[in-house]
DNA sequence: CCCCAGGTCCCAT
DNA sequence: ATGGGACATGGG
């Protein structure tokens, strides 16, 4: 019932907070209900341990999302040769993220959602998604769907064509579905394909190039770790930022 | 009323 | 190739 995994750089608080996940539900306690496609289950941690309650034959789906096999450790110290004083602030800051290894259409679709959009909409758009079918819609129950009442605005239209899209295989080139520009694209390609060197630009990263890096690309935005360090600097930007 | 939100599309230069 | 406005919705 309950599997036990030895993590390091793991902290699901910051992971929650860190925009690449809208469906994690905090229960109080510390504790998650963390949702993957049609999966779930409820996780906790002590320390260095993570709780997990799913059966046996589900801690490698559970492993693999999280991540576990990368050692994020080594990524942290690997980046540090940069000398680049504000990712190392970044880093110390939110040094238990990880980028999730999240289910590819579920992505897509949350991502697609996402643009022009703020987190809080998001969330509450993907919950209403969610709500009809009992779990993340699949593409065929997103075409069966009536998506007028989801407060998706224009996207609507998008996630239909997504859908048709998906179900006739789009296998690696997203940017023929419509409404998926660069950065919807990097997004995708990061937290749904697991491709690190993707690093997403949105209104956040512009503000940190413009207001912390005077307005030059920062090195590490070509490195093969973009993507982790996009997310550090993203949530503390995010966190130190905002007052409230 | 305004502006903004993990942007993209479309059209005009 | 690059720049600006439009786009649905909701919150501040």
């Amino acid at each position: 019932m309950a599997q036990t995994f030895l993590t390091y750089n793991l902290d699901l608080d910051q992971i929650a907070d860190s925009g690449q996940v809208f469906r994690w539900l905090r229960l109080g306690d510390g504790r998650y209900l963390i949702p993957s496609g049609s999966r779930e289950t409820e996780a906790r941690q002590d320390g260095n341990r993570l709780y997990l309650s799913c059966s046996e034959e589900d801690a490698p789906f559970w492993h693999s999302y999280f991540d576990l096999d990368t050692d994020y450790g080594r990524i942290i110290r690997s980046c540090r040769r940069i000398h680049d004083s504000y990712l190392n602030e970044a880093m110390k800051y939110g040094s238990g993220i990880r980028i999730l290894r999240q289910d590819l259409w579920e992505t897509i679709v949350t991502f697609l959602i996402s643009q022009n959009n703020n987190i809080p909409r998001i969330q509450k758009i993907i919950s209403r998604l969610c709500q009809s079918a009992g779990h993340f819609p699949s593409a065929s129950e997103i075409l069966q769907t009536d998506l007028s009442d989801k407060g998706l605005g224009y996207r609507d239209k998008y996630l239909k064509n997504a859908a048709e899209c998906w179900q006739n295989g789009i296998h690696g080139c997203f940017d023929s579905i419509c409404g998926v520009g660069p950065k919807v694209e990097s997004c995708i390609r990061l937290y749904g394909c697991h491709d690190l060197s993707y690093a997403p630009v949105d209104t956040w990263m512009k503000r940190v190039i413009s207001e912390d890096y005077g307005g030059r690309m920062p090195e590490w935005i070509s490195g093969p770790y973009a993507g982790v360090c996009q997310q550090y600097v993203f949530y503390y930007k995010r966190k130190t930022a905002s007052a409230c």
